[in-house]
DNA sequence: AGCACGCCGACT
DNA sequence: GTCGGCGTGCTC
């Protein structure tokens, strides 16, 4: 028997092996083996049976060991490996990497046994010597020149009462050998706690519920790939849905992977659901799979799943690669959560590759958001996923007091340039008396403006990245600050023609200088890249303004970060549709949530936090705010899209960059890139900005990059890894850095 | 990733 | 003459 082997060695080739007798029963696609590689030893995943095309068979050498008698990469993760390696443009050994638990990766499960032998035998007369000085060595020497073989060393001494010194300067004078050997470790104790068995009660479901219920009842009974896109406000009670879908496949004697963003995994939320799942399903254990668990606890757990003693698994990102067995339902909660996004390499989105691993199963994917994803709810229009909806919350609760004030009357009325609106400046003036505190957020640093039309609240964008175009003063121009793209600052608006174009002050700095303004004696701290470049200082203005010390406080994104002001009242949002313009406007929205959280915390008495939105353009009108408890009471207060919010059209946003040792060599590449894009991609390809950017020196090594849009990801990166290897480019000269959906209006 | 092989400059 | 720098290529 021949099989063909991923090594996990830093390389990306698939070798060839023969399989000794002993093993071939048990080795199958999927094993973990052992293998010999040059002239030493690692880990493969059996890719295939069968021998290799261009390699002479008696040169293939005998693979080693077989680590599990289970599969431990099943084949439905191992073609998902497959896909991700072209889809991500990875090297398919890191993927394979990413997929296996650490432990596993080093072969875990497997005991280490030292063992000792007889080395270089020592001669009579120097034996009666050791008689004489060392009688415990002599004595464990005596021993092992009896032996035929090899003898566990820590049973041997503890047998002949000899100390672990007296072996080990005989190993080190050379008369013992010492190697090591792997054992099986015997199959898990089946322990685990059982957990407090909070009250599970089987909700009743409302009508909106029952009727998305239903529906999922159907798609998982087809028992055939596809998806469903659940959205529902916040509230209304999705969670309870999952769980009835999750029963309804476990029932049917499937496997189920529950995923959530990394936040969501509080351990009130875990003790929660896995008591619910197991009283759904009483025998068979829930796995819980994050990164905060010790190595032997995810070992554990991947153990109990690729044996098929656990059949659900709740986790974050990395969970979607548990190899769960007989798979029938995948459920991504809050699937619009930039969590899911992996930063580091291979890069992934864990809600693409969930949707993938459910289609290579034939098995249902549940999405479910309140504020579902562009490329999700494209998705959904398009009428590749089913949609369906909840708008009805299951307790109404009280709003939190939000003001939206329209910044064009507010302009109007100060008849100039304003950044901060009456009623914010009231407001503030008002929270400094009572020494309460505010945040003033704004997600652009610096100073710098850009263009809006006073009439019909147009904003020029970049004609092909969507983000607002940035003023240039000293060249009287718009530039994106994307993609590089450059054009004369107009003088009347390009939409309607009306000459009323404002040059918006929009950044931190003049947020600062205004309310050093209105608030003279006020301190004022002012927190974005700009000022925080010191290491120390960010967390020395959280503390700062947590004490007190600090009044009011502008920033960016960054200011989510600690968020945790029990004294801050009054919340100001100074531009919510700039940012509503951003291509990464979810993860401001997010800020937004979160912010007016801590304005929902902090009431006074009677009197509520207080959230301030200015807002310019009538499109803000679909933001809507509310105030609530998710099932988990993770979500106090919540800013989302109302529902008949109309989505953009996206596109995906890619960015490629291309490394190697050899600076020439990857000028060659470049060029044969710019070629390929001319001839390849004339219509699926917008490449953005220098295509390909200059070569520049990193570390130790070189790369250029590239960014381009375009509307089908995996035809377009499936074409480039073809041509890469027409072209034999280097396996790992491209990484892709980012996908990105990025909204079109 | 390791490791060998091979091609050039430095030097016990 | 050899030692050793790293650039290049291979590992079944």
């Amino acid at each position: 028997m021949i099989v063909g082997v991923h090594p996990i060695a830093g390389f990306d080739k698939l070798l060839h092996y023969k399989v000794p007798a002993r093993l071939e029963d048990a080795v199958a696609v999927g094993s973990l083996v052992r293998i010999p590689i040059g002239r030493r030893f690692t880990l493969g995943i059996v890719g295939v049976v069968g021998a290799p095309s261009d390699f002479p068979i008696d040169r293939l050498k005998n693979l080693t060991d077989l680590v599990y008698d289970f599969p431990a990469l099943p084949a439905d993760l191992l073609e998902l490996a497959k896909w991700m390696a072209v889809y991500y443009a990875a090297p398919l050994d890191g993927i394979i990497e990413t997929m296996l638990p650490g432990a596993v990766r080093r072969a875990a499960g497997l005991k280490q046994e030292k063992l000792i032998a007889l080395g270089t035998a020592l001669d009579d007369e120097a034996l009666a010597k050791l008689e004489k000085r060392a009688p415990q060595q002599a004595k464990l020497y005596r021993f092992i020149t009896q032996q035929f073989k090899p003898v566990a060393k820590n049973l041997v001494l503890k047998r002949l009462g000899v100390g672990a010194g007296s072996a080990n300067a005989l190993i080190k004078q050379g008369a013992l050998r010492e190697m090591s050997q792997q054992v099986k470790r015997v199959a898990y104790a089946d322990d685990f706690s059982e957990g407090e068995l909070v009250a599970a009660l089987p909700h009743l479901l409302n009508a909106e519920q029952q009727a998305a219920f239903d529906a999922l009842k159907v798609e998982i009974a087809k028992d055939e790939f596809g998806v469903t896109l659940l959205q529902g406000v916040t509230g209304s009670g999705k969670t309870e849905v999952y769980l009835r879908a999750i029963h309804e496949a476990l029932a049917d004697g499937g496997g189920v992977v529950f995923l959530v963003p990394e936040v969501a995994l509080t351990p009130q939320t875990v003790a929660r659901l896995r008591s619910r799942l197991e009283s759904i399903a009483p025998d068979h254990a829930c796995v819980v799979w994050h990164s905060h668990l010790s190595e032997g606890e995810r070992v554990d757990g991947w153990h109990e799943l690729a044996t098929g003693q656990a059949r659900i698994v709740v986790g974050a990102r990395s969970a979607i690669f548990a190899p769960v067995q007989n798979l029938r339902l995948i459920v991504v909660d809050e699937e619009h959560e930039p969590a899911y996004k992996q930063d580091e390499t291979p890069r992934y989105h864990g809600r693409d590759v969930a949707v993938m691993r459910a289609k290579l199963n034939g098995a249902h994917c549940l999405l479910g958001s309140a504020t579902p994803s562009l490329e999700s709810y494209a998705n959904a229009q398009a009428g590749r996923y089913k949609h369906l909806h909840m708008k009805q919350r299951i307790d109404d609760r009280e709003l939190p007091f939000i003001d939206v004030v329209d910044m064009r009357i507010e302009i109007m009325r100060s008849r100039g340039l304003t950044t901060l609106s009456q009623k914010l400046v009231h407001g503030m003036q008002d929270r400094f008396e009572k020494k309460e505190q505010t945040i003033l957020f704004l997600n652009r640093r610096g100073y710098s403006s850009s263009m809006m039309c006073r009439s019909c609240g147009h904003v020029e964008e970049c004609p092909h990245c969507s983000i607002s175009m940035t003023y240039h003063r000293t060249d009287e121009s718009l530039r994106c600050h994307m993609c590089g793209h450059e054009r004369g600052a107009p003088v009347r608006c390009p939409k309607c023609e009306a000459p009323d174009i404002r040059w918006r002050g929009t950044g931190t700095q003049r947020v600062e200088e205004a309310v050093t303004r209105v608030l003279p004696r006020a301190r004022i701290e002012r927190m974005d890249t700009d000022t925080m470049s010191k290491k120390n200082r960010f967390r020395q203005v959280l503390s700062e303004f947590r004490a007190g010390k600090i009044d009011v406080l502008v920033g960016t994104q960054m200011i989510a970060k600690g968020l945790d002001f029990p004294n801050v009242t009054l919340v100001g949002l100074v531009d919510a549709d700039m940012s509503m313009h951003m291509p990464d406007f979810r993860a401001t929205e997010r800020t937004f949530q979160l912010l007016v959280q801590v304005a929902g915390r902090s009431g006074r008495g009677d009197r509520a936090g207080v959230v301030i939105v200015q807002t310019f353009t009538p499109q803000a009108d679909a933001i809507q705010f509310s105030r609530h408890a998710d099932f988990d009471g993770f979500a106090e207060g919540e800013l989302k899209i109302r529902k008949d919010f109309q989505y953009p059209p996206y596109r995906h946003l890619i960015h490629h960059s291309f490394r190697g040792p050899n600076p020439e060599k990857l000028l060659f590449f470049a060029e044969q890139w710019a070629r390929l894009v001319e001839k390849e991609f004339p219509d699926q390809l917008e490449v953005r900005g220098p295509a390909p950017s200059p070569i520049e020196k990193v570390k130790d090594h070189y790369r250029f990059q590239v960014w381009y849009f375009t509307h089908g990801v995996s035809r377009v990166i499936g074409k480039l890894n073809q041509k890469r290897r027409e072209f034999a480019w280097p396996d790992d000269v491209i990484q892709v850095m980012d996908v990105d959906p990025v909204n079109l209006g």
